[in-house]
DNA sequence: GCCGTCTCATGTACGTCGTACAGTTGTCGA
DNA sequence: TCGACAACTGTACGACGTACATGAGACGGC
């Protein structure tokens, strides 16, 4: 493995940490991101750890604000508030979407980063000048961040850990479970098979469960 | 602690340590459930828990089948659709609500309990009716699932563990957090404060975004 | 040139976790 | 009475997070 101390040596640093945390974890999951591991691969001391984090949760909180950082935010422009939202959403998804293993860090982290608080911000901006309440614009707002984190940690497609041949296999065993149903109790889970276990275009699904919550906050909007 | 050596020391059961198991994470957290912590509390070697477990995985999966199982499901009636669709995710709401501390387990579970199978085939024949082919069906039903989930683990409000001062402690921290940032950046973030560090009202939050799942189901229904 | 001081990393050690593997008990039908 | 099987014990291992003490390199001031 990638040890530093070939020749390089770099110092560490709490970003380089930070990036190949990301790397690992997209490769492997969450589960794999490890202190001593992190170490092993910068070549050091898994204490080492310790001058640049407080503990391994403030590591997770950098893997939060990671994500949080990666979110480019459209250009204020103007527009119907209800486009203007979807953009701001649409680009909260496509920042966490290439990290589903860790996306669910970010529920309880957005408002820790400065990235989240902008982000949350616009949000609560628009639905202000949608018409809500300080109140409610702080719950619907809430909630929209949050259900666009389950959208992408909801993929049912697995990563690409565990192996290759591992993952096939759990695949198939899905299917066959649901394909071996009594067809006259679950004739609709039967039918929607394929796509419960594996998402067969990631975009569509995405993108047409971002319109569900933008067109549910014009419903709640009306009244 | 209750250990079960006292005078009763009844035989270990699948049943009786998921029970225990649910209230441990309701109290401390998810955490807090251990092997060895169950074991413990029913007075027992924690090897003891393979007899009833192959693992912890499964340990988590008779949780989140525990969740699943709490649901009842409304009467099939009749009447609107979006109206029963709106009974049914609420009926999967109340079900994990007391339980935020493992909510989250559900996500990847639903389809690997009976219970969660009948849920999914409530949701999946109310899309259809409401005019959804299968594979949208499929895609829009999956996210309501897990958007439910989302709504419960999101609920800002801290739960009993930990300790009562160091959460009120947190709670001031993460508002005066708030408080103290600069007003002309985030007007609508100080604005909206409270509301986002703690619910002031579940029910409320929770109804309201309900409504607003079933009103984006409408939106996209129409076209 | 020498020397504190500050930054960054090491080394050792502890307690906790999940769990592999082998052995022991209690119960019960034949 | 006796095996067979179900339920549980005992010991041990490796991985984890991390407390605490120590050590090295850089660097500005004398």
């Amino acid at each position: 493995m990638a040890k530093r101390s070939d020749v390089t040596r770099t110092r560490l640093s709490r970003d380089a940490i930070i990036v190949s945390a990301v790397s690992l974890a997209d490769a492997e999951g969450l589960e794999a991101v490890t202190i001593r591991r992190l170490a092993q691969e910068h070549g050091v001391t898994p204490m080492a750890m310790y001058w640049h984090f407080n503990d391994k949760d403030s590591l997770l909180d950098g893997l939060a604000e990671y994500l949080m950082t990666a979110v480019r935010l459209p250009a204020p422009g103007d527009g119907p508030w209800d486009e203007r939202l979807r953009a701001v959403l649409h680009a909260f998804l496509e920042a966490i979407r290439p990290h589903p293993a860790f996306a669910g860090l970010a529920l309880r982290r957005i408002l820790a980063a400065e990235a989240g608080l902008q982000l949350a911000e616009r949000v609560l901006d628009l639905l202000r000048q949608a018409g809500f309440a300080a109140g409610k614009a702080a719950e619907v707002g809430t909630f929209l961040m949050c259900a666009i984190v389950a959208l992408v940690a909801s993929d049912p497609t697995p990563g690409p850990w565990p192996a290759d041949d591992d993952r096939d296999q759990l695949v198939r065993d899905k299917r066959a479970r649901l394909a071996s149903l009594p067809p006259e109790r679950y004739p609709n889970v039967i039918a929607a098979g394929p796509a419960l276990v594996v998402c067969r275009d990631s975009d569509e699904y995405f993108a047409l469960n971002l319109d569900l919550l933008v067109q549910g906050v014009r419903g709640i909007q009306r009244g």
